[in-house]
DNA sequence: CTGAAAGCGCTTACAG
DNA sequence: CTGAAAGCGCTTACAG
C-alpha cells in the first residue's frame, strides 16, 4: 500500500507522525528511534537500524526541532538582526556578504540562521528579542552613537552570547566585536589620494551613522589633516544614486570643485564618479575619485573604481565561530576581533 | 538589590528564568503570566498586571520559544532554501531583493525567517529538510532542469506548504508558484532591440540553469526567430565579471560582432558593455546591449544599461503572503503567481 | 473568575 | 543491552 512517501492511512494523515508512531510501526521503543534519528548505531543490530529505517520513510517522519529544543533547552540557531531604517536592508552588499558567511558557517555545522531586519524604535518588539528564540546573536546596527551605545547595552542584558558587527563593545560588557579594519583602509586610502597630489579632500557620507562611515571618516581625517590638507563631509541623504549626486552638486556649487573625492561606500563613489564625468571632469586626470568595499560594483564604473577590498564574508564566518565557540563552552579568547582590508588601485585615480 | 536587568541571586543566575519563576514571584498562576506575556488582559485586575510585568522585568524573563512551539505545534517561523553551487549565494542582488521583501512581510506579522543556501547535493542532509524546523518552506532552485523537477517533487512529499520561487510547479503538487515574467520582460526587451535595427542577438547566459534565465531565452528567442532574425546563446561561465568577457570575447572572435546583446541580467549586461568599450565599440551607437533585473546596478554604467525592472522585493512579500495565509488555513485560489516586468530604456540602447 | 494539571515531542538517566 | 518513564517550558481545557 505505501508508496514512499506517503503517510500512510487517512486516519494517521491528520497529523504529522511523532517518534512515538514510528517506534509502534518499528516495535521499539522511542530510544532507538531516537538513537537511529541522531545516527548513534552504537550498540544496535543491523536487523534493528533497517525496521527503524523502514519505518520512518514509510511514515515520512522528520523530527521536531521543537521537541528536542526544549528538552535541550537548545535552538540550534542563531539570529541575525540588522538595525537599519531602509526596508532593503539586505540589499546592502556589505550585509549580504556577511550574511551569506554567517550562513555558511552555521549551516555547516547544522545550525541555523534566523535573519531580522527592523527599524531602531521596533528593536524591543522583535521577536528575537522579546523571546529567546534563538541560542546567540549577531547584530548589526546603524543610528545615532548614542542611541546605538543604548543599543548595544540592550543586548548586553539579554544574558546570550552576542556579536556586534563593526563596532567595538564597551569593555566587560560581555559582548563580542567583529570588524573591518576601516579606519587603516580608509587612512591607506587618503595616503595614495595624497601622493597623487590631493590637498583637499571630499567624503561622501550617508545621513545614517553606520559607526563603519565614521571609522573611514577618521582614518582619512587623521592623515590628511596630519598633513595640512583640507577634508569635508558631505552629509548624502540615504547615500543613493540621486541623493549623492544631488548632495555633491550643491557641495561643488558652493565650495568649488576638490581634487578628490571619497566615496563612503562604492555606490556613493560611482555616483561621484559618473556625475563628474557629466560635468566634463574626468577621472584621474581632472580629478581623483575612490569608494570602499569592492563588491564587484567597483568594476562596473568607467573608469574602475579605487576602492578598499572587505573581507564582509570572512567577518560572517568569524562571528559565527565566535558564537559557537562560546554555546559549545569553549574559551573564546579575544572580545574584539579586527579584519584587516586591502587597497585596491582602479583606474578612478591612477594615471 | 536588583537592578532591573539583573537575574536575581547567584543561586538564580544559573538557570535562565522560566514561566514558574515568575509566576512563583509574583505570586499567580502560571496562566495568569501566560496571560501578560501574551496580551489578554481580559479579565486581569490591573494589580494583577503591574505584578506580573515587575515580577518579569525583576528576572529579565524571556519566554522560551520551543515550548509554546511544542505545545501549540507551531514554529512561527518560515524557511527560505536557496540552491546554488556558489557559496555567496545571497550575494546575488535578485535573491537579497527577495528575501529583503519575505523577511519584511514575516517580521511585521511576528514570524521568522531561517535562511539557508546549499549546493543540490547536500539538499537531503539541510536541517530545513531533514527535520521539521519551521512552518512552511519558500524555496530557490537552480540547475538543471531536470534535477530541480527531482528536488521539486521531494519538497512536495514534505507535507508542508512550500511556495517554489521563479519557477512553474507541477499540477496537482500542491505547491505554489510565485515568479516575474520573465518571458514577456524577455519579449518587450527583444522587440526594443528590433525596433531600433538589430537583426541579429547574442544573449548571455551563465552556465547554472537558473528557470528564470531559460524563460528570458525564449521569450527573446520566440520574438526574434518570428522575425526572422538570428538568435544565439553563449554560454558564460559563472556569469562573473572575467567569465562574462572571455566567452563574449570568444563568440565574437568566432561570429564577428552581433548588433546586439542581451546580458542575462544586469551585470552580464555591463560587463559586456564595458569589454565592447574596450573594443573601441561604443553603445548604442555601434552596438547596442542590455541587461535584466534594474537593481541600481544599472545606473553604475556608463551609458547606463537599458533593463527590465524586476518586482524581486514584491516577490518576497507574496510568497509570504500566501505562506501565512496557508498556516492561518485561508483559502488561496490561485497556485500561481505571476507578477508583470518592466522595461526600462536606458542610453545603452537609446540614441 | 482562577488555578492545578495535562500534554505537546523529544532525550536520556536510570531501573530492570 | 533494552525500554519505561521523567521532564524540558509553555498553553489551555477543565474542574473548582
Amino acid at each position: 500500500m505505501s508508496t514512499g512517501n506517503s503517510q500512510g492511512s487517512k486516519a494517521q494523515r491528520s497529523r504529522r507522525p511523532t517518534i512515538a508512531d514510528v517506534a509502534r510501526l518499528a516495535n521499539v521503543s522511542q530510544m532507538t528511534v531516537s538513537n537511529v534519528v541522531n545516527r548513534r548505531f552504537g550498540s544496535m543490530g543491523q536487523q534493528t537500524r533497517e525496521t527503524v529505517e523502514k519505518a520512518i520513510a514509510e511514515l515520512g517522519y522528520r523530527p521536531h526541532a521543537s521537541g528536542r529544543s526544549l528538552k535541550l533547552s537548545k535552538r540550534f540557531s542563531i539570529g541575525m538582526v540588522v538595525v537599519d531604517e531602509s526596508p532593503t536592508f539586505l540589499a546592502d552588499p556589505f550585509i549580504t556578504n556577511l550574511v551569506a558567511g554567517l550562513s555558511n558557517h552555521l549551516n555547516q555545522r547544522d545550525y541555523g540562521l534566523v535573519v531580522q531586519g527592523m527599524r531602531a524604535d521596533h528593536l524591543p518588539e522583535a521577536a528575537l528579542i522579546r523571546r529567546h528564540e534563538t541560542d546567540a546573536l549577531c547584530v548589526f546596527l546603524s543610528g545615532e552613537r548614542a542611541k546605538r551605545a543604548q543599543m548595544i547595552s540592550d543586548f548586553a542584558g539579554l544574558g546570550q552570547p552576542v556579536v556586534v558587527m563593526q563596532e567595538a563593545v564597551p569593555k566587560g560588557s560581555g559582548l563580542y566585536s567583529v570588524r573591518q579594519d576601516d579606519r587603516a583602509g580608509s587612512a591607506e586610502l587618503a595616503l595614495h589620494l595624497h601622493a597623487r597630489g590631493a590637498r583637499h579632500v571630499l567624503f561622501l557620507a550617508p545621513d545614517v551613522a553606520w559607526p563603519a562611515i565614521e571609522e573611514r571618516i577618521e582614518g582619512a581625517r587623521t592623515v590628511l589633516l596630519a598633513r595640512e590638507c583640507r577634508f569635508s563631509v558631505v552629509q548624502c541623504g540615504d547615500g543613493g544614486f540621486d541623493a549623492t549626486r544631488t548632495a555633491l552638486a550643491a557641495a561643488v556649487a558652493a565650495g568649488g570643485w576638490p581634487p578628490a573625492i571619497m566615496g563612503g561606500n562604492d555606490q556613493m563613489g560611482i555616483a561621484a564618479l559618473k556625475w563628474c564625468a557629466d560635468q566634463g571632469r574626468t577621472a584621474p586626470s581632472d580629478i581623483l575619485v575612490s569608494g570602499f568595499n569592492a563588491f564587484e560594483t567597483w568594476r562596473y564604473s568607467t573608469p574602475s573604481l579605487t576602492t578598499v577590498v572587505s573581507p564582509a564574508y570572512e567577518l560572517g564566518e568569524t562571528a559565527g565561530g565566535i558564537l559557537l565557540s562560546v554555546l559549545q563552552g569553549e574559551p573564546v579568547r579575544r572580545r574584539e576581533h579586527v579584519l584587516p582590508v586591502r587597497l585596491k588601485i582602479g583606474g578612478s585615480t591612477d594615471v
